[in-house]
Order: structure tokens, then C-alpha cells, then sequence
RNA sequence: GGGGUCGUGGGGUAGCUUGGUCUAUCCUGUCGGCUUUGGGAGCCGGUGACUCGAGUUCGAAUCUCGACGACCCCA
């Protein structure tokens, strides 16, 4: 359906969707903090149930961390600290009393986990180690802040964290995590690239750092994802040592992942038209919705066949409301349009009498009679249909969004006028990834990762390029 | 990092320039009633707001300062 509000008047749009699909409440009176819906949750609780499923297929073990981290563990790694330093909030008392060891709200838990790993890794028997959680975190944000993208409490956090015995199993483990981000971005539908951040860009304390990015209506690109190779430089700060069979003493090689909140604007975005939400079934808290439609006067039981499919759908496993409210049934089809159900069943005294039921596609419009004998498998076939569909349409936008650029002034130009991602040849070297972005004034989000061979010479130094690089407005 | 705009019921707004019948307008929502129901129904009745603090003044939604919050632009 129609995206043109989304597009000109993105962030209107976005914060109307999340009233008016009852998914966060933005009126708290803390900058950069905002209240979960109803709602909004049960589809946060459905995408990150998801990812739970991808990790724990994978070997991962879920753990839970505390939330605050005493400052002279937390200042170890010099170089992670320089990169936090000024967004940690810190907690200086405890009841009256002032704390003689001022503690963080995590910005991030490398340096609440890997002091304890270093307690529990002692032999090469104990590694690989695998974990992940899924826990707020804090981070003072000076910028204007935004509901789920840019906050000062990360409310969803998911961070995985590994040790292993050698740099090859880490540099695996890369390619593991990219791999089920893939798989979990491919499932919501939400589109992506993967780029090698330059070094100014690198998670700080990583050898280096890869991350996912989407696109934002508005063009602009939003980080959704980031994979870092830590090496040894954690390792080597807290202390991760392990004993090899020869009987001697290593440090671990490390890599750390995660995905935040951001995914589920991802799926706002990628998904939403303007009518409203448009949700992919496998995360919608609601993925059918019955309106009967009655008739006053009229000797047909409408409502008992409503009551009758919604049990038969839900004994097949499938989410179904039945909205029994006194409104008018156009009334309850904006309702639930707005709130983004993937599929709308109408039973009316028509209906009943052919036996059938009319569907209705929530991201096409499409309307349709089912006979009520193959009801089950049909709304199945449908739900199917609207997953893929959705995932290809998002995936068409987004390709349609980068554009090839050889030069400056074309990177330039193309970035200012529509946005997007600009893919452009690059050396790769550090001094012409700074000028590439001083002279387009546009932000690089990286080396693209298993790019195709890129086409020409370096903008800047005039060199053989070596790869394709990433040239994005971003958020 | 720098600059700008703004804050009135649950949401969107009028009023502010020139302080005073502002007992604060309209739309929407919401609650009750009647009537209705294949794309946001109608009528009647009710509900509900000047962000907070300090100041100027006989008098502040309106003027001044500050805090908090929101939005936009540039780097």
C-alpha cells in the first residue's frame, strides 16, 4: 500500500505509529527513556524470541549479568573506556551514604562478563565458551534521542559473548554470528548490508568491528546489527588465560555481537505503510482478526461462527482475536489495520450462508473468499504469502536505494538529493576513507564485507581499488 | 559540537503581538443513553487542559528568567 507519508514525513510517521498501535508510550519524563506497551512488547517478546531460538541452535548459552560495574574493573581497558568514557552513568551513592567505588550502569557488559570468565576458564577443556544475554543498558545520550533508535536506556539488548583457544575458531566465530544475524534479519524481513567499519568507526577495544545496517524511509541508514573480533585485547587486560596441553598458559581470543531495540524499528520501518504498522505474521502478537459483521433483524448466526473459527484457528496454533466490540465493523477494520494484523477474516450473514469467509490481506488489500472447509490451510497459505511478500517488497525498496557512484562530487550529489547508500570503489586505505568522507561530507559505513570485486579506481588516490565501500547518511 | 523553534484536556488545535467578561475555542477520543452495523454512523448528555518553578503586576495561558521536555537545521 501507499508509503508517502512514511517517506516525507518519516518521523511524524513513526511516532504516530507507535500510539496509535499501542506499542510505546513516549511521554515519560526522562529524556531518552520510554514505556513498552501491551502491545509493543508482545511484539518485542516475539522478534527476540526469534533470536533466542538462532542462539541457542547454535550452542549459546543464555546467562544474566548484574547491571552495575564497579569503576576500577570497569576503567581496565583503557582504550574501551575512551570510547564510553563520556555516555556512562554512574551511581555515587547508596542511601546516604556516598560509595567509596562509584559504579556504572553498563553501557555495554564486556567489562562486567570477562572478569568472570576469567574465573572460570582454566584449561582448553573449557573453551569454546558461548553466552548471550538479554539486558537493558544505559547510555547518556547528548544528541536529540528517539524511541527505539537512538536512547538512554537500551530497554532490549542482546549481547553474546566467546572466548576460544585460537584465533582461527574466533575468526569462525565471526562468521557464525553473521550468519545468524542473516538468518534473523532474513526471517523479520528487514533488509540489510554488511560492512567492515573503518577504524575511527571500530567498537572500541575490538581488532575490528562488522555491522549490519538497514534503511531508514527517510534515507538515512540505521545501524541494526554490529559482530566484533576482540582478539586478545580483553583477554590480555582481565586476565583470560587457559592451559594448552602442552602445559602452558595463553590468552583467549574473543568476539562479541548484538542486536538492540533498533530491529524492531527495522520492522516498523521496513514493513509500515500509512495506514499504519504492517507486521510479518511470524512476530505479530495478533495474526488473524475475526470482525463479524451482524445484521439486526437478519435470523443468521453470526456470531456463532465467528466463536467456531476462532477456536478452530487457534487449535491449529495461529493467534486469532475475535473482536466482539459494539462498533461498526469499518471502524474495527481501520483498528486493526492501524495495529498492523496480517490477516482480517470477515464472517457476515453472506458468508454464512455460502459458508465461507471473507479475508482480507493487511499489506495488499486483497480480498478474497474462503469456502469454510479449507479455512485452516488456507489462512496458512495466506499468512505465508504475506511473509514473503513482505520480505520481497522490502528488499526491492532497498536495492532500488543503492546506486554506484565512481567519484566524490557523484557521492556527493546522489546522498544529498535521495539518500540511500552509495556504493564506491576504495583502496582501502585509512587516509582515503577519512578524505572519502571530509569531501562528501556523508558518513562511511565500511568496506563491504564479501562485496563483489569493485569496479575502477580509489576517488581520492587514484589507486587500483581494492574493495567496494559504503557511503550513507546516518542515523 | 553549533544554531533555531516550541510546550494549552488522552491526541490535534484557537487564543498570546496590544495582560483583564478565558467561566479558555473547535475537531477527535473517552463515558452514559437511544438508534445503528459488508469501510472511520447519527442525535442527546457528560468528561477532560494553560509543563514546572521564580519574578513583574491590582491582575499572567499571554511579559521576563530558570529548569525539565519536545522538535528542526547545520557540522
Amino acid at each position: 500500500m501507499k508509503r508517502e507519508r512514511l517517506q516525507h514525513n518519516f518521523s511524524e510517521w513513526f511516532s504516530d505509529i507507535l500510539r496509535n498501535a499501542d506499542i510505546m508510550e513516549t511521554r515519560y519524563p526522562v529524556k531518552g527513556l520510554f514505556v513498552w506497551l501491551p502491545h509493543g512488547l508482545k511484539l518485542r517478546n516475539f522478534v527476540f524470541a526469534i533470536m533466542r531460538g538462532l542462539l541457542e541452535q547454535s550452542g549459546h548459552q543464555e546467562v544474566l549479568f548484574p547491571q552495575l560495574i564497579p569503576e576500577n574493573i570497569f576503567r581496565k581497558e583503557a582504550e574501551h573506556i575512551r570510547g564510553f568514557e563520556g555516555q556512562v552513568y554512574w551511581v555515587t551513592h547508596g542511601g546516604r551514604d556516598k560509595l567509596d567505588v562509584k559504579l556504572a550502569l553498563r553501557p555495554t557488559s564486556e567489562t562486567s562478563i570477562y572478569p568472570i570468565f576469567a574465573l572460570w576458564i582454566r584449561s582448553h577443556a573449557d573453551l569454546p565458551i558461548k553466552i548471550y544475554q538479554i539486558v537493558n543498558i544505559f547510555r547518556y545520550e547528548t544528541k536529540m534521542t528517539k524511541p527505539m533508535i537512538r536512547l538512554r536506556e537500551v530497554t532490549t539488548f542482546k549481547e553474546a559473548h566467546t572466548a576460544h583457544a585460537k584465533s582461527e575458531e574466533a575468526e569462525a566465530q565471526v562468521r557464525e554470528a553473521v550468519n545468524i544475524y542473516k538468518r534473523f534479519f532474513d526471517e523479520l524481513g528487514v533488509p540489510y548490508v554488511v560492512t567492515k567499519r573503518p577504524p575511527w568507526d571500530t567498537f572500541a577495544g575490538a581488532k575490528y568491528s562488522l555491522a549490519f545496517d538497514t534503511l531508514a524511509p527517510d534515507g538515512r541508514t540505521l545501524q541494526i546489527g554490529t559482530v566484533h573480533n576482540l582478539e586478545q585485547n580483553f583477554a590480555r587486560v582481565y586476565g583470560l588465560k587457559y592451559e594448552a596441553l602442552g602445559g602452558k598458559q595463553h590468552y583467549v581470543y574473543q568476539t562479541c555481537y548484538g542486536v538492540s531495540e533498533r530491529v524492531i524499528a527495522a520492522v516498523i520501518m521496513a514493513h509500515g505503510d500509512d495506514v499504519g504498522l504492517c507486521l510479518p505474521p511470524h512476530v505479530a502478537p495478533i495474526q488473524v482478526v475475526i470482525v463479524p459483521i451482524p445484521f439486526k433483524g437478519r435470523e443468521v448466526p453470526v456470531e456463532q461462527v465467528a466463536t467456531a473459527i476462532k477456536n478452530e484457528l487457534a487449535a491449529a496454533g495461529l493467534r486469532v482475536h475475535l473482536d466482539e466490540r459494539d462498533l461498526r465493523p469499518g471502524n474495527k477494520f481501520y483498528y486493526w489495520e492501524r495495529r498492523g494484523v496480517p490477516l482480517r477474516l470477515e464472517v457476515g450473514p453472506e458468508d454464512v450462508k455460502k459458508e465461507q469467509v471473507t479475508a482480507v490481506r493487511r499489506d495488499t488489500g486483497e480480498k478474497q473468499a474462503i469456502p469454510r472447509g479449507v479455512l485452516k490451510t488456507k489462512v496458512k497459505q495466506l499468512l505465508e504469502g504475506v511473509t514473503g511478500d513482505l520480505r520481497e517488497r522490502a528488499w526491492k525498496l532497498f536495492h532500488e536505494s543503492i546506486k554506484e557512484a565512481p567519484d566524490t562530487e557523484t557521492i556527493k550529489r546522489v546522498i544529498q538529493k535521495r539518500g540511500g547508500i552509495v556504493r564506491a570503489p576504495w583502496c582501502g586505505g585509512k587516509a582515503c576513507g577519512e578524505a572519502l568522507k571530509e569531501q562528501t561530507g556523508w558518513d562511511l559505513l565500511g568496506e563491504e564485507f564479501d562485496g563483489r570485486a569493485p569496479a575502477g579506481d580509489c576517488p581520492i588516490c587514484s589507486k587500483r581499488a581494492k574493495v567496494s565501500v559504503l557511503i550513507a547518511r546516518t542515523y
